[in-house]
DNA sequence: GCTAAATTTGTCATCTGTTGACAAGTTAAT
DNA sequence: ATTAACTTGTCAACAGATGACAAATTTAGC
């Protein structure tokens, strides 16, 4: 769990024996770009995460997990955020949630 | 601390007693574009970060904490993302950071 | 209620970054 | 040396975001 999400996946692909072509089709992508990914020169995009569960047979919100976590500590690292960003958006995650809430129970 | 970014920003606008217009011509907008975004129905670009803080004289770490912040739980809250993310994403980004101090280390 | 200002909404051409695809290059194993 | 695996470069095509403007709606003062 310390990994890219590049880097997780090519240790999955590895681990099973896989080449980077045979996973490749399974996610319906050509062998150079997933070559990419791994190596974290492209963005492995969210609609495929179901596809890569299927694959390997994880469990999708563990996986939903690790990806999103990858994404959103790229960002942070990017541009020098704080680690407060990260209660920030916990607070703000339960705000959302609280507004849909009230949306829903005003619906009735 | 606990409103989106769109309702932040209108806050502060408000408070300061400016309108769409006003404000909208110090970040390089249309109103009706700002209208949009402190409604969240567009989003703000990073890249008025900084005219941001400049018009209401703000701390850009803390505006930054505020805006991915943001960002991250509009995310969690689209994709149903277990709070867990954020601990996988703190982990991540030592683990980014602490990769770039071997690659700085490297350097020389 | 009328008017004017403020705000919201709709639309669309354009810009921007991403993606897929393929070619060409490199590396590794035998 | 040959073959398979992987990496890298390139670019046209696509998709989503943005700016711009018009039109509609709301709000506040009178």
């Amino acid at each position: 769990m310390k990994a890219t999400f590049g880097e997780y996946i090519r240790q999955l692909r590895t681990d099973k024996g896989l080449t980077l072509t045979q996973l490749a089709s399974q996610l319906d992508l050509d062998s150079a770009n997933l070559s990419k990914i791994e190596n974290g020169k492209r963005e492995f995009d969210e609609k495929r995460l179901d596809k890569l569960a299927i694959a390997f047979n994880l469990n999708i919100d563990e996986l939903k997990t690790e990806y999103f976590g990858d994404q959103f500590a790229k960002k942070m690292y990017q541009y020098n955020c704080s680690p407060e960003t990260l209660i920030v958006a916990e607070e703000k995650v339960n705000y959302l949630k609280s507004i849909n809430v009230k949306q829903a129970e005003i619906k009735f």
